[in-house]
RNA sequence: GCGCGGGUAGUCUAGUGGUAGGACAACGGCCUUCCGAGCCGUUAGCCCGGGUUCGAAUCCCGGCCCGCGCACCA
């Protein structure tokens, strides 16, 4: 184990699940110290993704009905069976693979597939054979209800939710385009082999906001807000760009303002929660990388001891899932989008002649004049429709007309971009670009440096012996330190060095020590992880410098007289 | 899912068939005027199951987990 994890592991932020029953792949605990983080880590991101930008947070369940993945496409082929050469590993999804070789049609099962594969002799195109053949469908299946019950899978995305509620969702904003619709939670994917400790994982958190515009308008008012920043962009070329996000935009490497905006925002994001931005870069998927929904991916890549991994993927969706969910459930999910100003349009009308109608058709003559209305247009000769007959009718029975009309507005399926974190991941990553080692007073100390707002653990209160008037004068400060709301710890156990040493390790910016002196002028010192310079100051001020420290980045040197012991 | 290598206290590690040992950490005490000090004491371990054997941490088989490579990652 690397020695990162073996800290987080030993000293409380996370954890294999289920270890005393052998543990299985794929799942963790969190523990004390991780859970702050990662909780830490989403306020943040509801700050960014929700409080600022035109979006609304929902809680969807976690598991989803059969009919929602078969219309998303995430059940697609969930029966289907794949094939791997054993000499050069190749995988095939098998019956497309025996179509094309052989020209079979085959039940797609392991069964029938390993049938027609031995008698066949069926061998890859590198001349290898197959092993026997495997599912490999990712969702977690499960039973709603008692008996036969109603299939469910576990979301493999919390986007699902979104779309389906899209309706509800549209109307809460008055149909108004663009708005945002986020949603923070699991999701889950049975992978076929998790690996990495924290990296790929069969249960995991995602943050995702889904952002709905118009087709024709994928743009965003605040762009300007991150037009200037430069960012690292490597294309789907494998062609490395350091730009500002206008020019990546003018250049066209970036297909479109409003992906270039949420890259932006999310560089911004990841930054402030302390990702190294030397160590960050937007990547483009290549054309066979992307989803089955994307027409366009980038994502965010942190560079750790496993390489660059992915934390965020900011895909175009375009308008994949509502136009599926449209189709399949058969609910209209478009908006009506009005245009500025009403237009005229010419067009061609047909206008039924009820004076001949009339007398001809009697009582149908009415529904047939309906009928011809809804036609766009006439040739000599119509037929239409009326109680399941067809009727014939000559031009004599209509006129067509050309019409001015003005029509105020137009019917669209919205197109969604999606900036999804994955949260687990960059809760790591945070964690692994903050651990760090140096040499103070030529012993090596391992320190945790976090960004202050997101350590776990705000501040720990030391009596720098463990005498019982110390102890005292100490556990009122964190008395006083936890009623205004500060994350505090007590520590008196061991030498104040061994202290410092324990709670720089798990990134606690601040200690905060009673010594002799405190009982001559009450004060205490401050103590700052990153640099373990102290300065002293005044018990009633604590509150405030201390709060002032935790919510900024500025030096303790501001608050006081550094303090040499 | 395949191949290779691993799994001994909280952590790191010694132990190749015969009483499971150490270091660090943790906890209690003594001492102690600021950066893993010292002394005394305490807690705590052979991944799980089966087999071979008088006897298994050790050898064999299976499983689980971890690491690496391949594949997968919608």
């Amino acid at each position: 184990m690397s020695e990162i994890m073996e800290m987080l592991v030993r000293r409380g932020f996370l954890w294999q699940s289920f270890e005393i029953y052998g543990g299985m792949a794929g799942f963790i605990d969190y523990g004390p110290l991780g859970n702050a983080v990662r909780r830490k880590l989403e306020n943040l991101w509801r700050k960014y993704f929700v409080i600022n930008e035109r979006s609304v947070e929902i809680d969807t369940p976690t598991i989803g009905v059969e009919e929602v993945f078969i219309a998303s496409g995430h059940a697609e082929g969930f029966t289907d069976v794949a094939i791997e050469c054993e000499s050069c590993g190749r995988v095939f999804r098998a019956d497309h693979y025996i179509k094309e070789k052989l020209n079979i049609e085959v039940d797609p099962t392991i069964e029938r597939v390993w049938d027609v594969v031995v008698e066949f002799n069926l061998k890859c195109e590198c001349g290898g054979n197959f092993k026997k053949p495997f599912h490999f469908n990712l969702m977690f299946e499960t039973k709603i209800g008692p008996g036969k019950g109603k299939k469910g899978y576990l979301r493999p995305e919390t986007a699902q939710g979104i779309f389906i509620a899209f309706k509800r969702l549209s109307n809460y904003f008055r149909d108004k385009l663009p708005f945002g619709v986020a949603q923070i939670g699991r999701a889950y994917r049975n992978e076929i082999s998790p690996r990495q400790g924290v990296i790929r994982l069969r249960e995991f958190n995602q943050a995702e906001l889904e952002f709905f515009c118009h087709p024709g308008e994928k743009k965003h008012p605040e762009f300007y807000k991150y037009a200037n920043d430069v960012v690292t962009l490597v294309d789907k070329f494998d062609k490395e760009h350091k730009v500002t996000l206008k020019e990546a935009v003018e250049k066209g490497i970036i297909a479109h303002e409003l992906l270039a905006y949420f890259i932006g925002k999310t560089r911004r994001f990841l930054l402030e929660a302390g990702v190294k931005d030397e160590k960050l870069r937007f990547r483009q998927h290549k054309d066979d990388e992307r989803a089955h929904y994307a027409v366009d991916c980038w994502d965010a890549e942190a560079l750790t001891s496993y390489g660059w991994v992915e934390i965020v993927g900011i895909a175009d969706r375009s308008d994949y899932d509502l136009s599926r969910h449209t189709q399949f459930s058969g609910e209209d999910l478009s908006v009506f989008v009005p245009f500025k100003e009403p237009i005229k349009v010419k067009r061609k009308k047909v206008v039924p002649n009820l004076a001949k109608l009339g007398p001809v058709y009697k009582d149908k003559a009415k529904k047939i004049a309906e009928e011809l209305e809804k036609l766009e247009n006439a040739e000599d000769e119509v037929e239409v429709v009326v109680d399941g007959e067809k009727i014939k009718l000559s031009r004599e029975f209509y006129e067509i007309r050309e019409v001015e009309e003005e029509v105020h507005g137009e019917r669209v399926i919205p197109h969604v971009v999606e900036p999804s974190f994955g949260l687990d991941r960059i809760t790591y990553v945070l964690l692994e670009h903050a651990f760090d080692k140096d040499v103070v007073d030529g012993e090596e100390r391992r320190v945790l440096r976090l960004k202050r707002w997101i350590a776990p653990i705000d501040v720990a209160v030391l009596p720098l012996l463990s005498r019982e008037e110390f102890q005292k004068k100490a556990l009122e400060i964190v008395e006083m330190l936890r009623e205004s709301g500060i994350y505090t710890e007590y520590d008196d156990s061991g030498s104040i060095g061994r202290r410092y040493r324990r709670f720089d390790e798990i990134g606690v910016p601040f200690c905060v020590t009673v010594d002799h002196q405190t009982f001559e002028d009450n004060t205490v010192t401050i103590r700052d992880r990153d640099t373990t310079k102290q300065v002293r100051v005044k018990v009633e001020e604590l509150v405030s410098v201390l709060k002032e420290l935790l919510n900024s980045e500025r030096s303790i040197e501001e608050f006081g007289e550094i303090f040499k012991a």
